[in-house]
DNA sequence: ACGTTTTCCGTAAACGTTTACGAGAACACA
DNA sequence: TGTGTTCTCGTAAACGTTTACGGAAAACGT
């Protein structure tokens, strides 16, 4: 059905290097046959079969990113991606490669689809999220040898890999700050379970700010949840029934928050004027909010063009000049005062 | 690197076909000998390469699923499609195949990417959602005869195509009933410009249930606008300064309605209590906006793997007993009853 | 003991590309 | 005229699979 590089040799009468040799741009190749090669392509709308060129070049010029929904938690949906992947998928385009969205089931962590994808070498990279502290993923791809970028960083794999993340320290730190400076000592942290790094990072910060200040951490207002709107709903009255309550709470996650607002409603209590709310990874779900959460805000688009182009940057076939190599970046959030603190 | 086929057979001393008739679970292969194989596949780490694959079978084992941000919206994200593509991913895995997600570029509506896809033969089938009332997608995959389905109905293209859809009539309908039930007579429609096609069914069904009440159309009580908060906050101010001011108005697009809110709210009309509100498709956003706004949910997780049932009886190496092809399906909606009407 | 069927496996072609190699023709230069 | 260089192209192998075909050996029937 479809048209082949043989059809166009045929039809012009010449062989298929020579037309493969046009299509491709290569030198050792008359202009004007060029031209009649390019025009035939067009008329028969020949265009080539991937898998025969990825077979033979043993490079399939396209990336995937593993997507995963998290489990038992089907009507919230991962806004956050998108327009990060709007930046990935425009700056992979600009250099021919296509991205590729590989769904998991919820629950098995990616272990089964990433091996599928790799194994099959469906793509020629990969690009990991929700990256935990110790990550098997990471593991798995830097023994294999598999090339691969990560949304987020993590203690595993060496650190040979491209990673791009946010700087949850600083985030955890500048919330609290903020808050003391407001008159705030009994500040409460909830961090999504699971071994998240991300979560450990804004504790990190969280901690340290305390201490600078003064106050001593109580874990008593620390609690770990599932990272979903249950697991904030779950795990918010545990902080709030410690021995001195707390006065403020900063969440990791904007799902626990939602849900923690929901607990905090039904003891009573009012986010902005009860108790103060900030949420680290601001989504649409805090705009719209009621109270608005104050948040602290990614630049989503920018940061997916960037890691594209770390990845880029690091694989051999797309290396620019030596040196420009980027190893890990991490980028800073912007707080969004709204409401809720 | 990665081991062939060829790498199995020297290691066992046997032709590399026993070795893939082994491997595919052929009947002619002595159980001794698969058995062997299946060994030293799963002690090499052995996994067929797809590009070889796909190039001797002419099929990908995949489908793939154009997804689109909508153009100046990089703030909001789909939700609306990750439970679906979860259900869509489920159902496709228990047959084997995989789902890519093909991001396309904000605003050039996916031709670009699509021929892509198709011409290149990246996936077996395609899958569209967003249709629109004439489609030019659609129109050009029946041309060339690629097999696909959609989530959403359109004019284009024959009647012979899977599709699945959300019955957007019976939901406009019932929005006007419920609001007449409650007295009110003068409703506003707001739906979204471009052609999508579910603002015209939308449309159909409210205009019918007008009828069926005795009520006249009035013109002056319908918009269009472009399909996001800021299309909603633009164009509701238009409705609301019509001569006669209505008392309700339904949104065919939760976004649009959030920005409609916002209009509303700057005109110091409270949704709830001065004005009846409800939004045609719910998301997260609905049920977490404030007043929290009544909206008709979809079921989209099962959506997605009914769809993909649809997608794989039709395609004719997966097609079950004669008779079980299913052309086309229209789904109910389910009122969710918040505050804001 | 002999013909027939069954079981199992090897051979080789094919899928659609890209590319190393070499060869003929044209050209330049002395 | 002879030699070297440059252009341009054809040939054929290779990438990793699957599968049609045929044949050897084993099993079966009489």
């Amino acid at each position: 059905m479809a048209s082949s590089i043989h059809d166009l040799a045929r039809h012009l009468n010449i062989s298929i290097g020579t037309v493969s040799r046009a299509l491709n741009g290569r030198a050792d190749v008359n202009a004007d046959t060029r031209q009649r090669v390019l025009e035939a392509a067009r008329e028969l709308n020949y265009s080539p079969n991937q898998s025969g060129r990825s077979l033979r070049q043993g490079a399939t010029r396209s990336i995937a990113f593993m997507l995963q929904p998290h489990p038992g938690d089907q009507q919230y949906g991962e806004p956050f991606f998108i327009p990060f992947l709007t930046g990935l998928q425009a700056r992979l385009a600009e250099s021919g490669l296509d991205l590729i969205v590989v769904m998991g089931a919820p629950g098995d962590y990616q272990q089964e689809r990433l091996r599928r994808v790799v194994e099959t070498r469906r793509a020629d990279a990969v690009v990991l999220a929700w990256t935990r502290r110790e990550d098997e993923r990471i593991d798995y791809l830097t023994e294999r040898g598999f090339p691969f970028a990560t949304l987020g960083r993590s203690r595993s794999g060496g650190k040979s890999y491209p990673s791009l993340d946010l700087d949850f320290e600083k985030a955890g730190s500048d919330a609290v700050d903020r808050l003391v400076a407001r008159g705030h000592r009994r500040i409460a942290a909830i961090r999504p379970a699971l071994n998240l790094n991300f979560g450990y990072l804004f504790l990190d910060g969280y901690r340290e700010a305390l201490k600078r200040h003064g106050i001593e951490v109580d874990p008593g207002l620390i609690a770990d949840g599932f990272i979903n709107e249950a697991g904030g709903y779950q795990v918010t009255p545990r902080v709030m029934l410690s021995r001195d309550r707390p006065t403020a709470i900063i969440f990791n996650n904007d799902a626990m928050a939602l849900g923690g607002c929901k607990a905090l409603a039904e003891m009573g209590i009012r986010p902005g004027h009860d108790i103060a709310v900030t949420v680290i990874v601001d989504t649409p779900l805090c705009r719209y909010f009621s109270p608005a959460l104050t948040a602290f805000r990614p630049s989503l688009e920018p940061m997916g063009r960037r890691l594209a182009e770390m990845l880029l940057a690091s694989l051999p076939a797309f290396a620019g000049p030596e040196g420009t190599r980027i190893i890990r970046e991490v980028w800073p959030l912007e707080l969004v005062v709204r409401e809720s603190d």
